[in-house]
DNA sequence: ATAAGTACTGACCGTAAGGTTAGCGAATCA
DNA sequence: TGATTCGCTAACCTTACGGTCAGTACTTAT
């Protein structure tokens, strides 16, 4: 916000200040966090605290600006000379990769996104935000899972909508195994290999046998 | 707790209690719910919850083992005539049905396992209890495939395991859906049945049944 | 009748929360 | 060399929380 030029002890003590509260706010949700708690771990006065953020509400506000960074990767740009399946493989790889590296943000969001009901919810919130990024993944996959049965790579079983669905159910399953109920991720490979064999099974099912077993590493 | 018998009066506002207490903590979470909210939605007197319950933990406590009650419906008694594959359906559409039923009560646990880390987690807390459920209806699962798969009824492409592993995984996928992002279900029947081809996968798209439907109005 | 216990309330307490204010030392600008 | 702005803090304010307590009407048991 402030366009003035900031000192750097000023940049510095703000990158704290926002540290301890990405982690305090991930670990604890907004309400339960304070602010008397944030000013610890940073090591600053509570009263800095409010100098940077006029409020706690904007403090969280830039701590969610600074979480949802990672998320805005580019995906189209990447990989543009795989085919079809290439690339469907290579954005599942990205989606379990940023589940697996990013898992306290997931966290966090989610339960955002669980607690956020219909509730005054500006475009600019940041359940709506969340929901844009889902639904650009989610593009892409039916872009790509379409353009796939063009070609005659995927499976015509479904359409592409619907496969895209499945498929982002089975992930978002994943997601639920790793942060609700925390296993080590138990059958990770084998069910990105069914989920391969949805998607690009030429022939009915019944006979795909060893073939589709198309193993991630 | 109380070995001794209660008066009617007693019953009924401790009723009261439980059940605004119940729609305080599902819709804001522990700390966000006051005592004092929860006093004047049961029209009693915040000194009278303390009376019922020694502390607002154990008011938590209360109700979380009341909102439990419906989820140990004996899944196993049921439906015991039916084949292996109606089996699997008729378990399946419980748990559709339970996340639509319940979904008050299924945000509020996932809301729990979110935040509960592995902190002292004592064999009887929400989290373990609910994971415990959680395993019970996959134990389930797998057996009805192991038998099915025996009885040549369930797809062999995957072991038991793995299968149960997929479903679950698709499962929970909808769940998220449903309380995340907050679709109309767009695709549930789809994937219901692409689900069964999975399962089932001798003939293409038997469709999963009359049951699983589960229409919004 | 009376003593004991039940079901309940209004007023109160200590604590910790989010947030404010007055002011201090150091850098910046005139 | 002042005056001003920046970066920062200790102390404080208000509010709302979980929880307590003294007391009161009503029921039951003796």
């Amino acid at each position: 916000m402030s366009a003035a030029p900031l000192r750097q002890e000023s940049q510095e003590s703000r990158d704290e200040i926002l540290r301890a509260a990405s982690r305090l706010f991930a670990s604890l949700g907004f309400h339960e966090a304070s602010m008397s708690e944030v000013a610890r771990q940073a090591r600053v006065s509570k009263a800095l605290i409010f100098w940077h953020f006029k409020s706690k509400e904007e403090l969280f506000v830039a701590v969610i600006k600074r979480l949802l960074e990672p998320f805005s990767i580019d995906f189209a740009s990447e990989a543009q000379e795989l085919d079809e399946r290439e690339q469907l493989k290579r954005l599942i790889e990205l989606y379990v990769q940023f589940v697996r590296h990013y898992t306290g943000s997931v966290r966090f969001f989610l339960t955002r996104l669980l607690r956020d009901d219909r509730e005054q919810e500006g475009p600019a919130s940041l359940s709506s935000q969340i929901r844009g990024l889902y639904e650009s993944y989610r593009n892409l996959l039916v872009d790509l899972i379409r353009r796939g049965q063009e070609k005659g790579v995927c499976s015509r079983r479904l359409d592409a909508e619907s496969a895209a669905t499945f498929l982002l159910s089975t992930l978002n399953g994943l997601l639920v195994d790793v942060l609700f109920l925390r296993t080590p991720q138990p059958g990770f490979d084998s069910i990105l290999s069914t989920l391969d064999s949805v998607l690009f099974a030429q022939a009915p099912a019944a006979n795909v046998g060893s073939g589709a077993r198309c193993g991630r590493a």
